[in-house]
DNA sequence: TAAACATATTGACAAGTATCTATGTATACA
DNA sequence: TGTATACATAGATACTTGTCAATATGTTTA
């Protein structure tokens, strides 16, 4: 059970593209060819943007013969939900300013 | 209640030092001061984070005097944890490659 | 084996960004 | 009124990034 950077994670889905393809992925398990045909970009773009999105623990790929298959990572996506389920808006702890 | 962007918000959390910044004003509501010590940055620098934070809605700002006081937006916040929370890894829906 | 297909890599480039120094603006205080 | 303080803005610069065309790699099929 690896940690995980969550700026790593934030940038990764801080391209609207890239967030598209992660909540395509969360509808399950997508390859190459399904994905490319959804955007109107080239397909080294998506190969890019793809491998932006596994190096920052996100997405995993199974290969199987000429395809990819891309689907959402369990582990990292619950961690990334701890964290921002962390955050909180309190207005307790008010500055040190006089 | 207005709609968020959240591509917007990733990007403004893809950088560190704004990553950080937002986990201190969970702990409550600081300003600009007390944020800068934290920081190995310049206060022109620390100035152009928070724009960007503001601007994706996911902070306010409350002017008291000289002072700029900073906290989360409750509900950005929360519109947020619910993107978030609805993303799953389910393994359905297999691609149409053969 | 050769051609077709799916995807990855390389190299280039325009656009965006994080940072700084310098300066401006607004408030508080002596 | 003048000076100090807190923060914002402007302009410059080095670095990063999203995109593409061209090409490479690996797999399937005829």
């Amino acid at each position: 059970m690896s940690s995980i950077d969550v700026a790593l994670i934030c940038k990764a889905l801080g391209d609207s593209n890239r967030l598209q393809i992660v909540q395509m992925l969360s509808d399950g398990e997508k390859c190459a060819c399904n994905l490319l045909e959804k955007f109107e970009i080239t397909q080294p773009t998506l190969s890019h943007h793809m491998r932006i999105l596994c190096e920052c623990g996100l997405v995993d790929v199974r290969k199987e013969g000429k395809w990819s298959h891309y689907s959402l990572n369990n582990e990292t996506l619950a961690m990334f939900k701890v964290f921002v389920g962390s955050l909180t808006a309190s207005k307790e702890g008010e500055c040190s300013c006089q």
